[in-house]
DNA sequence: CATGAATGAGGCTTCATTCAT
DNA sequence: GATGAATGAAGCCTCATTCAT
């Protein structure tokens, strides 16, 4: 049992650093100039070595980009459970986001390249099905309590959010002389957001 | 002169049904998986046939994602230029282009893939830069009149605008059964925006 | 008659002037680097055009190959008439043909790759046919005037003066910076075949 | 330490094995007809193969070259070891290289192909310089020990020695019946460049 | 397991040649 | 005749994948 686990161990550890260096060289290449020799390469390891964890290329980015998932979700997670005013967690949500990709620039190339690449995988992606929830009900919480204004449908306010975040984070990429400051960039966005979104407004 | 430009007309009629053809396959299989042997099919046309026109892959894609910037521009022109009141000009904007991505699914799924292919390409397209400067235009207009809230960046919102725009018409697209209406959706949109960036809102 | 006439030398002169051109991109190019289109590009003609005058791309080069040596034999043939002693005869011919090479260094280029391209094509043109003939004569006379040493066979000897030849002058070309004069590498040649390399001969 | 050595001789091993389909095929078909399937299906392995040991056509092409000269040398070198007379010396080397290439005709296409195709790289091929260097000594010591004539230049004879040479090689090679031996044709270069071939000079 | 040599399908591009105008 | 657009065969090279060590 022991013996079980610990190879598991080795081959998640094995996994885990192959996907990383996957996600480096999707950063620097994108994901389609990115070949099984480089990702091996960056891993330190032999192109066969790729084969042993990942049956194939499709495999090997498909979970990548879980991983690449993973990550942000294990960030954002402490900040959706928070309890606070629906204002303030939405502040926080993206702040957090912003900051995460801030810090980890090709991260969010790869995970950006990875789910734009095909679409129909990035729902079936646990890690970003995840996200995608907890966002949706950080939504459908405020509907509740009255902090969203009535009518508005928190699964397409939950996609509209998106919408903007990766925007915004596209963009602060493509300068990469940073001028504004992540918070600034969130508060915009909430401004917007919120001040439409709320009842009451403003 | 008469043949100059005869000559003409066709080397630009062969270009076009080339980047059509482009566009058609792009639509169906992304950028990278779409090769000149597959375009020429569509065409009808051989392999070599392409090279006559375009000096190689790189080319072929970057004036084909021109050609399908030029296609909205062309659409969305008209409703930039009727006088009405901003609110009202946003709505059809938006509406205007969910109703033209809505017939026109392979166009968009092209100009997607191509324009996120080479994210500094983007700018560079003449259309697209036409596209962005008559949106911004707009926001500006509303900012001067006095119909958007004080204090915003036209540039930004029209930025956050076009992440709006781009994430439904992409949802629209992959829910193939397509439930609800362009202009339901519109609404939406315009709804959420509307009301976060004019002055005294709602 | 005139009619026909007249139309063999336009023909004739449109032949002339793409051989020309085809020479000149030879000597710039290499013969396999060469395309239809260089060589129209050059004679500023159609590249179709150049199928009107030769059968395809190998005649072309043969009959390009002709004309070349057609060239050199115009110069040579009149060196070759002058009676006079063989030593004499022989600087002469080796001056002559430095000097010819030396003022078109296309021309040997294109003469140089045309016939090493296919050695067996060589003996087939009717230019260096007669050159090779008129060579031979002038050593054959010079083994019946007791001028050339007894035993050596004129064909034999008239062989290894075109490897001597060909060698000097492709070395000229190689040293852009033509340090020695033609007359100088004539002398040495034409010293090292009369007289032979060892001592005590003179 | 002996696994490594073991891989670097069968890597060593399978260039050469490559090079030398390589020198067979360009000696049937030329260097510019020569193309990369058709060496792979000589050595009878992979396209693809190649490439994992020749970074692209022109480094095969190049390598194939030293080797082929280096095949050369290494007959050659014990020839010029030998201390005689510079006469026979001489007539030794002359007879060995026809004998070699006599027995390796392919190798010889090979090398004038390869030589021929870029002037330039020639003397960049280690071998040859080596060659080169070995028969240029051979000269210059004659002049020392007063076998050659004075007031010749070591560089010069073995520039026409090796015209000449090559010039003897090639027209062996073109008449497929051999009717003279080697040995007979060494026979005449040496006669010639020893005592030239004006009358009275021996 | 790890390795990396070997494979061969497949993509991009060039260019000789044809043919309708 | 002259033209040059169209063609498609053919070459170079890459790279995902396999497999013997």
């Amino acid at each position: 049992m022991i013996r079980k686990t610990k190879e598991e161990v080795v081959e998640e550890f094995r996994c885990a650093s192959i996907q990383d260096a996957a996600m480096r060289v999707i950063a620097r290449k994108g994901v389609d100039d990115t070949t099984i020799q480089d990702v091996a390469d960056e891993a330190g390891i032999a192109k066969g070595t790729v084969y042993v964890y990942f049956r194939d290329r499709e495999e090997l980015f498909a979970r990548t980009a879980d991983r690449a998932f993973e990550m942000l979700v294990e960030r954002m997670d402490p900040v959706f459970d928070v309890e606070t005013s629906f204002a303030e967690k939405l502040t926080n949500v993206v702040t957090t986001q912003l900051r995460f990709f801030d810090e980890n620039r090709a991260l969010f190339r790869a995970t950006l390249a990875l789910s734009q690449r095909d679409a129909s995988h990035k729902k079936k992606s646990p890690a970003f099905t995840r996200y995608s929830s907890r966002l949706e009900k950080m939504f459908a919480d405020a509907l509740e309590s009255g902090e969203l204004r009535p009518g508005l449908d928190p699964h397409a306010v939950a996609s509209i959010y998106r919408d903007c975040a990766r925007g915004v984070i596209l963009r602060r990429l493509e300068n990469s002389k940073n001028k504004t400051s992540p918070d600034d960039d969130a508060r915009v966005i909430v401004s917007i957001l919120l001040h439409g979104i709320q009842t009451g407004e403003r």
